[in-house]
Formats: structure tokens, sequence, C-alpha cells
DNA sequence: GAATTCGGAATTGAATACAATTCACAGGCC
DNA sequence: GGCCTGTGAATTGTATTCAATTCCGAATTC
């Protein structure tokens, strides 16, 4: 009957969410005070919480200046995604090495099961959690945990960037852009066939594809916003 | 003329340093209140510098139970080291593709300045502070901050690891393995060369080895100390 | 007028206090 | 004997407090 969730998760959850919505400003003081707050909770736990992120490379930390919000540089947006290259293509590779067929046959029902939603969704936010379910769930067939959890980082870290991405493609587009999920089943396939080229060159090339739009639907939205400094 | 250090980093510093050196046994439950003492600091910047070590993976925490120090598996370890071959060998690649000669060249002459100190030293210690410099630097050729952030974390949770290998390779060679540093000379050699191919394929398979190594040390260490769960 | 220094206000750093929860063990019950 | 239950001790969760540091603007000097 007691809460299974603590004050500090909720925090944590509550500031995560507000980083990906943009509620700081890149480089932006975080004021501890106001910010407990707005979150109802005392300086202690929303510190805990804060000190998680820093970890995680969501917010920066200066001793005796508290904690900032990480600037969004096009530099920083390319290394978050040549990482996930790194993460997901050795995902795939040892997925093919290792994966037992079923469960491969698993993500494979699993595409076709979303395709029709895919397709019909219009909701940004909706298509970036089935996306990022997908490559998550790609990411378990490899079986290491680690990859799973850098991963899982990386995402959340990139999930807004993302987002301004499938928001422009929706827009230009009317609806969606169909070319993900056929992206997907080519991975699945040479993955089902244990053919590891295959399967590490198109998830390669769907990652550096969607890193070059989101690159470019950044260098977009935020042009007039503020100048990164490189 | 104030401190730069803030009381939650040298905590901090001195739990990596504990956990580095086997202070906690796997899965033991960490008491903060004692702790604090041992460390001098209250249970405020304490809990703050152990969150920070959960985010990193160094730890795990369950609500209302508090922190626990990491099992020791050999899953765990294999994790680990594929997660490294994931980074380290897209850290190759970029470097091929983007790292400027001359960077290329100052690692090479720092390979060929070390050798004789990596060839008589035997302190295991400091051989892995050698090696480690070495895939620091390596990653750094690779231009992406993100990929040297993980690398970073994922040596820092190995090195206690690693340090069972050397100590073991010492005691059976009597001396140094002086396998490693050509395997270090083949990479850079990769790299100058521009050979993608050569340079990820010889880091890949320096670190399989390093793999199967420690898995191997790991096991006839703690055989019989204790029985991990799988 | 520009740079600098000084002082109060605001903010962060850390310790303590107390509430909430879990743990461990004794006692009772089947 | 084995299992459940209740109670006190130990431990964690969070708020509050106060000290240390930084920030910011006004006064001062050159």
């Amino acid at each position: 009957m007691a809460k299974r969730e603590s004050n500090v998760d909720r925090v944590y959850e509550a500031l995560r969410r507000m980083a990906a919505d943009f509620a700081f400003k890149p480089d932006q003081r975080i004021n501890e005070s106001a910010l407990s707050e707005v979150l109802g909770a005392s300086r202690t736990p929303l510190r805990e919480a804060l000190n998680r992120l820093v970890a995680e490379g969501f917010l920066t930390f200066q001793n005796n200046r508290g904690f900032f919000c990480r600037p969004l540089t096009p530099s920083y947006i390319m290394d978050l995604y040549e990482a996930r290259v790194a993460v997901e293509c050795e995902a795939a590779r040892l997925a093919c090495t290792r994966a037992p067929d079923e469960d491969i046959a698993a993500l494979a029902d699993y595409l076709n099961r979303m395709e029709p939603e895919y397709q019909s969704a219009t909701d940004p936010e909706e298509l970036l959690a089935m996306d990022e379910s997908f490559h998550a769930r790609l990411a378990q067939l490899s079986g290491n945990s680690e990859l799973q959890r850098i991963l899982n980082n990386l995402n959340g870290r990139i999930r807004y960037i993302r987002l301004i991405d499938l928001k422009r493609m929706r827009d230009r587009a009317g609806g969606k852009a169909p070319g993900d999920i056929s992206a997907h089943r080519q991975i699945v396939e040479g993955i089902a066939a244990r053919n590891t080229d295959a399967a590490v060159t198109a998830m390669r090339s769907h990652i550096e594809k969607r890193r070059e739009e989101a690159t470019e639907a950044v260098r977009i939205a935020f042009s007039q916003l503020y100048v990164p400094d490189e």
C-alpha cells in the first residue's frame, strides 16, 4: 500500500521531461530553490536528482555555481548520433551472432503489427515512442545490458532533437515519411538471415540518415534562436 | 585561494577508489551513516556522490533500502567488454576518417616513448594506467567526446577486473606479457595508413583477447570467493 | 567615462533533525 | 518444529537550518 516511487524518482522524471521540453534554455543556470518549489520537494531530493542527470550527461555542474542546462551545439548532436552508431551497430552484430530465432521473429512480428499504426500516426511523440521502442527491442536482442543502458541514455538526450526532426518531417510531408519502417525491416531481415554485414550496414546507414536529418532540423529550428559557439 | 574541490567530489573519488579496491563486497548493502563517518562528511554530500555512482553504473539502488555494490558476474564483465568493443572500434573508425596526421603521429610517438617504460614496468597499476592512457588517447583521435565519455565510464568499471588480469599475467610470466604494445602499434599503424578495416579489426581482436583473459582471470580469482548466480 | 572595489542580497554547500520505512528478532499460534 | 505477527531498533527519506560562496549593483577612483 505504500508508495512505490520515491520523491527523487518523481523529481528526476519531471526534470527529464522538462529538459526534453526545453523548459531550460541552453547554458541556463538552474535555480535550486525556485525549482524545488515548482516541483513540490525540498532541495535535498532535488539535488540528488540533479546529480543523476549530470552523471547521465543531461546537465552540467560547476562548483559553487550550480547546475546548468547543457548547451545544444551541432557538434554535440553529431557526437550523440555517432555514439548511437557505435552502440547499435555492435548490438546488431551481436544479435546476428546469438539472438534466438524466436526472438528475432518476435521483433519482425512486432514490426508488422506496428506498421498500420505507424502509417496512420501523425503525432510526433507517438511516432517517436514507436521508433525508440523498436531500437530498444533490437538492442535487447544483443543480450547485452550495457549496450541497452548506453542506448537508453543516448536516446534520452537525443529525444527532443528527434522530436524537432519528426515535427519537421510531418509538416513537410503532410503526414509522415514512410521510409522508416522499411529501413527497420531491412535491419531485422539482415539479422534473421544471420547476415552480419547486411544488418550492420543497414543500421549504420539508417542512423546516419537520421543524423543528417536531425542536424538539418536543428540547424533550421535554432538558427534564429541562438548561435552556437562552434 | 578557496578550495577548488568540493566535498562531494572528494567523497565521489574516495568511493570510486573504494569500489575499485573491493572495499564493498558484491551485493553488499552500503550503510550511509557508517560510510559518512569513515569519509568525514555528512550524509547529504555522500548521498549525492552515491547517486552519481548509481547513474554511472558502479552501484545499484533500491527504494527505501539504500545503495548496494554491484554484483560481479561473468556476464556483466562480458557486457562491459563488448560495450568497449562497440565504442573503441567506432572511435578507431572515426579516427581513420578524420584525425589529423599530426595527432596520429603524436600517438605513435607516445607509444614509442612509452615502450621502454612499458617493457620494464612490473607494477600492475602502472601498466594499467599506461594501457588506459593509450586507449583514452586513441578515443580522443575520434574527436567525439561522447565516445570518450562512455569509454571512460566503462574503463572505470573494468579497472579492477583488469587489475586482476594484469596481476595474474605478471605472476605467470614473471614480468609482463609483451604482446600488448605490438597490438597497440598495429592499431595505430592501421589508422595512420587510413586503413579502416585493418584498424577496426586490430582493435576488435585486441579487446576481445583481453576480454577472454579477464574473464578467465576473474573466474580463477573468484571461483572460490563466491558463486555468481549465472 | 571606464575600470575597480566593496558590501549586501541571493544562492549554493553541508550538517542536523526528525519522519517514514525497513529490518531483525522474539513471541505466539497452528 | 515451522510459520506468521508484532514490536523496537536501525536505516533511509526529506525538510530545515546555517555557513560559505558567488553574484550584482552602487560608489569610488583614476
